[in-house]
RNA sequence: GGGGGCGUAGCUCAGUUGGUUAGAGCGCCGGCCUGUCACGCCGGAGGUCGCGGGUUCGAGUCCCGUCGCUCCCGCCA
């Protein structure tokens, strides 16, 4: 850190001094990190943004500081002056960055008392996440919530650096706008001077940054708040940033392009070891049939295969009924494994919770299955499946059949339990791809009485191929994987009204509907609207994978908990009768 | 909305089959200590066992409910 200007408090920062500033006088500030009282001697390391030093006082060179040193304890804000000296020979501390000198200090001020922190800050000890979100400020201090959210700092400005190399604007837009139907419910925010009119809080900048290219802007940036508001999980919070870009007269290259030259800064500062870019690239249809996936960990193998045509016309009734109703067997080795009847029925579990109705197993053993449904196959059906697998004897094979997708989906999720709990990725390493060819549209067929298409990016993302078959139409989107973690992604939007106007149709949206929604983006595009792409990505996520961190509230300041709540400031609360009549809002829930 | 896990001292945790006065480490407080750096030694304080109800002679332990945290599915790019 450059020195700080002099000032009452400090001149100098404590990580940064070194045997260079011996003899020197300095003046330091901070927190009592710890303190180590002799008696006759007291040592306290002194702890600032950059680091600690350690102070010492002794009675007979400054009796007065050496009395108020004595009063000191954790956390205590104090300014100390005082000379640095080169520590002799035996007390070095070879385990701290200024362990090769200490602060011999003549005179210091208390600035602040501290009651005893709730829980240590001078160590990284697990402490319940709740406790120490209820107490962010102590949390913040330790070097962990530090070391993540500098990183976080750099990363953005990483982001930052390059995208001006590269003549992109970072320009602002609203966080007050209209609910848009991109998928995710709104956060409202009622309109007091429209009784009964809301604003809601942009899911994304999408529609005002495709607005930006209309308007000519054609390289556009924004590190960007986003609000959903659904279910919290470990990767995903109500509010979260994006590093949020557009471009004007692109295809997919440029924008990949980009963010290739974006994220191997961004890695080169985080001291994450990925591949070189150019990162490959994988269709969506191959990631799910590999992998079970459309983001797959492809850090180890365990892929998939459609074992199906091996397996016709066996006695076994569960996969004969299901490929004979066009359905899908897919097996994967998952290697030699010792394996209870527990550790099997857990197993089952896993593919249940992703869709799946259950997993059947066969041990490789002469090249053939060991197993209860063995008997169901024949010697030439049972070899013909453990070559596909590339099974070897010991081998453990897992089968699941349903329709396809169902089957894959939920391979692929017991794929990723299987990695996990067999340790199958080496700590450290990462790998990244782009997902590519994704499906224009996915049929929901959750209420059979109104089956219907969903954009599967958004209804934004430019088409490749014909409306004549709406299943079959591709999208011209990308994803970025990493480690298995969606970390952005984006696509070639729509610049021509007419195509807008298929998909809003295909989606089951009305002419009259999608004027009184799009009409504004609908007559921007008559406008000349450029051929316009872009991509936003997760820095939350970017960041916790970059740190190692298992939950982005690791690198987030303020994040809320599972139920959307914030520990520290009570968020969401109640709020005054006064305050919502003012809004014209009629509370529905009896007060206590 | 559904499923799993957790909740005992300030913090991290142990607590047997339901059985006397609920324990440990760290922290905290007091005393001693002039070269420590996770300082050391001696002593001490500290508990609504998340909350409410029930079963029982007796509940931290069993049952029901509830609150909070967390992971996952649904949902969400």
């Amino acid at each position: 850190m450059k020195t700080p200007r002099s000032n009452l408090y400090r001149d100098t920062w404590c990580g940064t001094l070194g045997a260079a500033r011996a003899g020197d006088e300095v003046r330091v500030a901070g927190w009592v990190h710890r303190r180590r009282d002799h008696g006759g001697l007291i040592f306290i390391d002194l702890r600032d943004r950059s680091g600690l030093v350690q102070l010492v006082f002794h009675p007979d060179s400054s009796g007065e500081a050496f009395a108020a040193a004595e009063r000191l304890r954790s956390e205590h804000v104090v300014s100390a002056r005082g000379t640095v000296v080169r520590r002799e020979e035996g007390n070095v501390n070879p385990n701290l960055p200024t362990g090769e000198i200490e602060v011999q200090v003549g005179a210091m001020e208390l600035l602040a008392d501290a009651e005893t922190p709730i829980f240590p800050v001078d160590e990284d000890a697990d402490v319940d996440e709740h406790t120490r979100l209820r107490h962010r400020m102590l949390d913040l201090r330790r070097a962990p919530m530090q070391d993540a959210l500098v990183l976080r700092h750099r990363v953005v400005r990483a982001m930052r650096d390059v995208l001006e190399e590269r003549d992109f604007l970072e320009i602002e837009t609203p966080i007050l706008t209209r609910s848009t139907p991109e998928g995710a419910r709104d956060f409202l925010v009622p309109a007091r001077l429209q009784p009964g009119s809301w604003y809601a809080l942009p899911q994304s900048p999408q529609l005002f940054k495709q607005l930006l290219m209309m308007s000519g802007y054609e390289r556009y940036f924004q590190i960007a708040r986003c609000f959903r508001d659904e279910d919290l999980r470990a990767d995903r919070q109500p509010e979260f940033t994006q590093l949020d870009l557009e471009m004007g007269f692109v295809e997919e290259d440029d924008v990949i392009d980009v963010m290739e030259a974006v994220m191997t800064r961004v890695f080169e500062v985080a001291g994450t070891d990925v591949p070189p870019a150019p990162w490959p690239r994988m269709g969506y249809d191959e990631a799910l049939a590999r992998f079970g996936s459309d983001r797959p960990d492809t850090r180890f193998d365990l892929e998939l295969h459609d074992v199906g045509d091996h397996l016709r016309g066996s006695e076994f009734k569960v996969f004969q009924g299901v490929l004979d109703g066009g359905g899908a067997v897919i097996g994967l080795n998952a290697g030699p494994r010792e394996m209870s009847r527990k550790d099997l029925e857990e197993l089952n579990e896993v593919v249940r919770r992703h869709g799946g109705k259950a997993v059947a197993h066969a041990f490789v053993d002469g090249g053939l299955w060991r197993s209860p449904i063995a008997k169901f196959f024949s010697e030439h059906q049972q070899a013909q499946v453990v070559s596909q697998l590339a099974g070897s004897d010991g081998d453990l094979l897992l089968f699941a059949a349903d329709q396809r997708q169902v089957a894959l989906e939920a391979l692929g999720g017991l794929r990723l339990e299987l990695g996990r709990r067999f340790g199958l990725v080496a700590e450290g390493t990462h790998d990244l791809l782009w997902v590519v060819d994704f499906p224009m549209f996915g049929r929901d067929d959750s209420d059979p009485a109104n089956p219907r298409w969903d954009a599967l990016h958004h209804p934004f993302t430019a088409p490749r191929g014909s409306f004549d078959d709406i299943g079959a139409l591709r999208s011209r989107a990308y994803d970025l994987v990493l480690d298995g973690s969606e970390i952005g992604g984006g696509s070639i939007r729509i610049n021509d009204p007419d195509v807008q106007r298929r998909v809003f149709d295909a989606l089951g949206m009305s002419e009259e509907e999608a004027q009184a929604r799009f009409g504004f983006l609908l007559d921007a595009m008559r406008y000349g609207a450029p051929p316009h792409g872009g991509i936003a990505m997760g820095i939350d996520r970017i960041v916790a994978i970059c740190a190692g961190r298992d939950s982005i509230r690791e690198v987030i300041a303020f994040p809320k908990t599972a139920s959307g709540g914030d520990p520290l400031t009570g968020a969401p609360a109640p709020v005054d009768d006064a305050q919502l009549r003012e809004l014209a809002v009629r509370s529905l829930v009896q007060s206590a």
